[in-house]
DNA sequence: TCTATATATGAACATATATTCATATGATTA
DNA sequence: TAATCATATGAATATATGTTCATATATAGA
């Protein structure tokens, strides 16, 4: 924003998080949750599957060639983030999307990679 | 999708990455990344921070109150990325967001966050 | 009921990550 | 040209993460 040649550094009394106003500390660790879930390549696969078909354990593990024991820990986190949602159905459990936050999480991630 | 009360289980065979249009691994691990970058609360902080205002390292290391040695890492990876660029300015190293994306990102994980 | 299938989860281990410490470089000021 | 300020970075260490292994539970079918 500034084009002169040489910046004005503020001091420690001018600089303050209010000032800024950062998220609680609250929010952001919950922010640095739901990141730190979609930095894995499995879990991100599954993501983008989801997003395509509801579909149950046993066809993301068959999909991504990740064992079931792997698969289930990744959707329990997903879970627990609300990132994705299950319903039982028989002997199967079914997982989905949660919302569109996640589907634009992803898509604006994959838009930025795909742009360089 | 499907509101039948037995859910129907594809097999190995029609089950393939392929089918579904997964990205490419290529794709997927630099997305992976960019998600690891945002997973830490300093980083976040930083971006926090930069989409507000353009910003030296010393004026981020006094808002953030996290040694100038961490800022320094935790931007060196956020530059590999692109998600921030830098411009010198005399001896200040000027740090700014590097493009939309990066704060669409934040934006929609703090709106997922806030609407629960 | 016995067996197979589908899923979940605790523990453990190998690997990855974040911060600190020490130090190096380059720019500014005295 | 010393001394200081701003920044960068390699190494080390403490912590976190992902997967595997073993095992438990619940449903379905024979």
């Amino acid at each position: 924003m500034d084009s002169s040649p040489e910046h004005i550094c503020a001091d420690e009394v001018t600089i303050s998080k209010k000032e800024y106003g950062l998220p609680s500390s609250d929010v952001l660790l919950k922010m640095c949750n739901i990141f730190k879930s979609l930095q894995s390549e499995t879990r991100l696969n599954i993501l983008f599957l989801l997003s395509n078909n509801d579909l149950c354990v046993r066809e993301l593990e068959l999909a991504l060639g990740v064992s079931q024991s792997a698969i289930s820990h990744s959707l329990r986190l997903l879970r627990q983030l609300d990132l994705v949602r299950v319903k039982k159905e028989g002997r199967f459990a079914v997982y989905s999307i949660a919302d569109k936050h996640v589907e634009q999480l992803i898509n604006v991630c994959q838009e930025h990679v795909l742009e360089e």
